[in-house]
DNA sequence: TTTTGACCGTTGGAATAAAAAAGTCAGAAA
DNA sequence: TTTCTGACTTTTTTATTCCAACGGTCAAAA
């Protein structure tokens, strides 16, 4: 069962690599386990359809993602450091995962189902918990009011998520975000951060 | 002379009764012609093509919004509230003209012309000195703490119009958001609002 | 100066065919 | 028994064709 579970990892990696060069459309079952020297129906052993696969990597990037972000959770950080890191964070997997449009609210993907999308709002809902935690210590350390943090964490993610949302649009209709696009959005959601944090005392 | 103008005025009222209803693309020129009660080469005749029967649109459609919410342009009101004025009004100018996707960037059009992103880009920057005005004048009433109003107004716009984008994006798929959609996206630019502003004092 | 019917070149959407992808299965290999 | 594969079927995507409809023009009438 470990083993199994190794595969699936291995498949899950190479799929990554893929994803991240071409899209998760436009990468095929059959390249990727050419890519990892199997035939298709290995592919289909571990994971039932594509679908599953996808929202392995998906679990995997989230989980990355949790892991870095998480890890000074416990740490005594004044929350505008903490909240710039994060967007920093949160920048670099943007760009290193962009091809997958994990910001859209649903990932590139015809495979558009239901359970994909609430596997979003799952993650969604655990960043907007884990944030709701970091204003309610933040509160708690005196820095900022007291408020619903809840409320707060979603307002908070929606305003940053919304900056990314209109560079996406407004976005010259090339593939990729160019260097100054990026930059810009990242110095937007900074100013955005600190002047939200600020309202908040 | 003046005739003509009224000429130009009709029609483009007009067109913005078919475009509210079915949106650009979906209108023709016959269609707009044959409310009239005129033919299409009349229309032609005030407008050179589809384009700038467009833009004159647009241009109608602004100079509405710039008219309500300039009209109180020297008028003595609290920042905040100033702001929340104008985000309902927007609120309702979005709701009007949805089927014109104004908020896009670029209106629902395969006409995607340069000289229509151009004058975008005018309204933007007008609304951006608008909005630069407003923070100057409340920096000297003593509101909020002295910036860079240009880039003030430029991120309090940006993270008012995210949340709109954010909206449109994650939106079930039907043509139109929901009641319920556009209500809590509203008290979203409310809450952002009033935390922004009390970000800059 | 303003308006029109008749006309033209282009385009976008429906329909179809062709290609490629997802997904299955009986059976072999380990 | 668990893992894997070649050969297969079904579904989806892409390419192609076609035609109505659209944007746009013009000579001539009002």
């Amino acid at each position: 069962m470990v083993e199994t579970d190794k595969k699936r990892e291995l498949i899950i990696e190479g799929a990554i690599k893929r994803f991240m060069h071409y899209g998760i459309n436009k990468t095929t079952m059959n390249e990727i386990a050419e890519d990892l020297s199997v035939s298709k129906p290995s592919l289909y052993y571990y994971f039932p359809d594509k679908n599953s696969l996808v929202l392995g990597v998906i679990d995997k990037i989230f989980a990355d993602y949790f892991d870095i972000v998480e890890k000074d959770r416990f740490a005594d950080i004044p929350i505008i450091e903490r909240l710039s890191s994060i967007t920093e964070v949160k920048h670099r997997f943007f760009q290193k995962y962009y091809m997958l449009h994990l910001s859209g609210g649903s990932p590139d993907s015809s495979l558009n189902s239901e359970e994909l999308k609430t596997h979003f709002l799952r993650m969604k809902k655990r960043n907007e918990d884990f944030h709701a935690e970091i204003f309610q210590k933040s509160i708690e350390k005196g820095e900022i009011a007291p408020t619903d943090v809840s409320k707060i964490a979603e307002l908070y993610l929606d305003s940053q998520a919304g900056i990314t949302s209109l560079c996406i649009m407004h976005g010259n209709k090339e593939l990729f975000p160019s260097k100054k696009e990026l930059k810009t959005m990242l110095e937007k959601q900074l100013s955005l951060s600190n002047i939200f944090i600020k309202g908040l005392q």
